[in-house]
DNA sequence: TCTGGGGTCCTAGGACCC
DNA sequence: TCTGGGGTCCTAGGACCC
């Protein structure tokens, strides 16, 4: 007997315009995207005259004039989104979440309890639009790629199910760039060799796809075009990295410029790790130039960090770095700071940092040691007074915030 | 009038060790 | 005088995902 597709994908559809036209009736209908500068989000009206997201604000004007740009609820955002994935979580716990809007959830021995897979996925989507009010499109087979690309070709607001015993009838027509892994450049790549569907690409062999995109990616690509996906549902997945970054449109690229912005950026990230007791080694700085071209350059350290102002110093350095290897770059338009190579504060879990700040210094204490105290203090009243009572006046010196730092929380993965 | 923000993984070269 | 080979870590860049 074959194995059964109980694997489902669930994929709230334009999930941010939705959102706003749910919240708001007389935006039903009509042509909108979330954001400003950047479309973060298209309702399906917007998305028939070529609005889609990432694209510039003026580029989507210019396609749909009558465009209306909205959005600004992010707490609607992050409710709703938990209250969608919370609706998989009633009929299994093998749930996992991809992000804000999106979640894999195995059904396997669920059928007695709430019926077939096919079953479940038509009372997700009815409970997600009777409860919610929200559209959701999802994709049922016996593997996750499937699945995924299942509720893509679902969509809008639809349910595609994938028979175990015609998954490469449903596979192979489809366009390469539904693969999950295939992004711009490789699907540009295939199409000079002239394979444009998943068929064609598992005709040829391996080892000719691996020469041609590398040998990971075509190893992963050739399983995946002849259907084999050995990934499960893996639930409670953790951060192996915490950054931020900031577009700051067009800067000369001088310290009274990059010190706040790095000031801000690393004040997020380590109060981020502080509230999770994590720190970490590796610290890496991105500058990205007028043309676009970005930079990185970075450290790896012994002693790690969770403290504001030390992050801040190190990515400050890296900075300098890559202006002393790029002399003749004088405007930035981004900067980046990630921290990666996590692990356990093992002081830090002892809870003790505030109750120190009474003792005297000894000799040996790490320097970071009476900042992350400093740090532990400001943390705590912002617990209490909200994030924008305290902080460090280098960090707050005109910066203007191209995206709301609420925003910017939806798309955290947990620590 | 351009082009967000938070992540993961892979590649390739060099250093270093045994 | 000749100059191996495997393994691991670090760094920089890049593709991709949502």
């Amino acid at each position: 007997m074959e194995p059964a597709a109980t694997i489902l994908h669930a994929d709230l559809d334009s999930f941010y315009a939705s959102v706003e036209q749910l919240l708001n009736p007389e935006l039903r209908g009509k042509p909108i995207a979330v954001g400003g500068g950047v479309v973060l989000a298209a309702s399906y009206e917007a998305k028939a005259f070529g609005v889609h997201g990432g694209m510039s604000g003026w580029a989507a004007k210019e396609l749909c004039p009558e465009l209306i740009f909205t959005g600004g609820h992010f707490e609607e955002y992050q409710r709703l989104g938990d209250a969608a994935i919370g609706i998989l979580d009633d009929y299994t716990p093998l749930v996992e979440r991809i992000s804000i809007d999106e979640a894999f959830a195995d059904v396997a021995g669920c059928e007695h309890l709430f019926g077939s897979p096919e079953t479940i996925a038509r009372t997700v989507r009815t409970r997600v639009r009777q409860e919610l009010g929200l559209p959701i499109s999802v994709g049922v087979a016996r593997t996750k790629h499937l699945a995924k690309i299942a509720s893509q070709v679902a969509k809008p607001d639809g349910l595609v199910v994938v028979d175990p015993s015609r998954e490469l009838e449903f596979l192979h027509p489809l366009p390469v760039g539904l693969m999950w892994g295939v992004g711009p450049v490789t699907e540009g790549k295939l199409e000079d060799e002239g394979i444009l569907t998943i068929g064609q690409l598992a005709e040829q062999r391996t080892e000719w796809v691996q020469r041609l995109l590398g040998h990971a990616a075509g190893e992963k690509l050739s399983a995946l075009s002849w259907n084999r996906d050995p990934r499960g549902i893996v639930t409670n997945q953790r951060a192996r990295s915490a950054g931020a970054q900031s577009a700051i449109g067009r800067k000369p690229f001088i310290e009274r410029i990059y010190r706040p912005t790095l000031h801000h950026l690393a004040d997020r990230i380590a109060s981020r790790l502080r509230v999770k007791s994590w720190h970490g080694h590796t610290i890496t700085a991105r500058v990205r130039f007028r043309d676009m071209r970005a930079v990185t350059r970075s450290i790896t350290i012994d002693q790690p960090i969770s403290a504001t102002v030390t992050l801040a110093e190190i990515a400050e350095d890296l900075v300098r770095v890559v202006q002393a290897d790029h002399p003749d770059e004088r405007t930035i338009t981004l900067l980046a700071i990630s921290v990666a190579q996590l692990e356990r504060d093992p002081l830090v879990q002892l809870e003790l940092p505030l109750g120190l700040a009474d003792e005297p210094r000894r000799p040996g204490t790490r320097r970071g040691a009476s900042r992350l105290i400093a740090d532990r203090a400001m943390d705590a009243i912002r617990d209490r007074f909200g994030r924008e009572a305290i902080g460090y006046a280098s960090a707050t010196l005109e910066l203007d915030r191209s995206v709301p730092d609420a925003f910017r929380g939806l798309a955290e993965k947990p620590l």
